[in-house]
DNA sequence: GAAGATTAAATGTCAGACTTTTAAATGTCA
DNA sequence: TGACATTTAAAAGTCTGACATTTAATCTTC
């Protein structure tokens, strides 16, 4: 690992540029310590504030973590599903709240993935994700029930519905797509009726996927997909007209 | 924006928090200029040093950028859809290569987004994507290319599948599924005789592609998955089966 | 008014010291 | 001998204060 002291580039870039590329290219294996933030400073010849930037840059990827007192250091980490599923919702949340996306463009992305997955987890969902969606279900059904509540139970519905497929990478790369989607939907203001009309689908769904009927789950999605669309637009569009007539 | 000195987390730590959660909640907007790096240890009360440890891990996450001298200083990054893609395809990348996971969940999940986007992309592809893929198929043609260059054009042939669709979120949430792959096809030997099923099958994708046919391209890909699927199992088996005699 | 020189503000870097945490080595006693 | 308390040292975390570098705005001069 070298760098360069002529190049323009700050050094603490360089230098975490030059540990990670270590991780990914496996020169450095997972859990091996690195050295101290005082060789490497000596190391790359710079003093140890700047070594630290470049580590906390690397610690903010989860590419390693630190630990304090004897025998400690950085650690190159195992990256977990869980803390890529983490950096996963937060990326696709901010992705779509700073550039303005809108609810049709995220809402079709959300359900083509969900699709995806469907026949997979009719296949093979356990009786504990059914349950799961039984028991999101029958929350969802709760009068005084807030809002944010009935988001939250639906992420939780849909999270056991890809999580049946019984594919890590699926479940994973579909944490964005779901749960980025819930900001966008706590916009939405849903009446008793509304309500009762999803939680209708959620069972029609989870009856599908209980009984392995591929065709009907997907079918299910695409009823769902449909409804939550009507429902927003037409959520925006009273939203709207009041705006106006307020004007 | 407070951070609570007798919690035992490192300060840097509820530093880069309370400014991230002021991002993500928009008290803190797209472009807005954050306080200097002097002013900012004033106000948590903390050294300079830590507070730049802070404003690492926010650059990191592209949560903010910074520029040196005058009226420069840290602002608030609007999170571009490229940013995103590259975080996505790092992260992803890592995750397959950390965790051994396997080449049948790796596969199978990207075929399942994939087929998620063929029925949009074949109802909005442009002659653009249509183009792309015919380009590479042409390429994968060419006799003499590395299995490497092989893998990058069959990358570059599905991504225009999927930006087909034109819907950019998708396109981002495909990103790591998709790229994420190609160490793992790397690991792959492709005989002249494999190379020519594999264009023939994308040869048949594009053209269901390009006539709309919903239908046709998501059975393309039902045959690519399995097609690549064999063969990698063939490689694997004569490759254990290899080391065996070596031993 | 435009080109160049100056200035000031901000980040980037350095050096060295001190604090806190933590595991391991050491010592003590039953 | 073994379990428990104590010491110790290594490492990250933090602070102070300084200097270097970059860059936009301002001032000066022609």
């Amino acid at each position: 690992m070298k760098i360069d002291p002529t190049s323009s580039a700050d050094l603490s870039v360089q230098i975490s540029d030059a540990i990670r590329d270590a991780i990914v290219s496996g020169d450095l294996i997972v859990d091996e310590r690195l050295p101290s933030e005082a060789e490497l400073a000596d190391q790359f010849n710079v003093s140890r504030p700047t070594v630290r930037e470049a580590l906390k840059r690397l610690g903010a990827q989860s590419l390693i973590r630190t630990q304090r007192g004897a025998s400690g250091g950085a650690f190159v980490n195992r990256l977990s599903y869980t803390d890529a599923y983490d950096q996963q919702v937060t990326t696709a949340t901010l992705l779509l709240s700073m550039n303005a996306v809108s609810f049709e463009t995220a809402c079709e992305a959300r359900y083509a993935l969900e699709r995806a997955c469907a026949p997979l987890s009719a296949q093979r969902r356990t009786s504990d994700h059914v349950a799961t969606m039984r028991t999101e279900i029958f929350r969802q059904g709760q009068p005084g029930l807030t809002d944010e509540s009935f988001c939250a139970s639906d992420v939780a519905f849909h999270r056991a519905l890809v999580d049946g497929a019984g594919n890590p990478v699926l479940s994973y790369q579909l944490a964005g797509a779901v749960e980025a989607m819930q900001p966008l939907m706590n916009m939405i203001t849903f009446t008793a009726r509304s309500r009762e009309a999803i939680i209708a689908l959620h069972s029609a769904i989870a009856d599908a996927i209980e009984r392995g009927d591929a065709d009907a789950a997907v079918a299910g999605l695409n009823d769902l997909e449909t409804e939550t669309l009507a429902l927003a637009k037409s959520v925006f569009a009273a939203r709207t007209k009041k705006a106006g007539e307020v004007k």
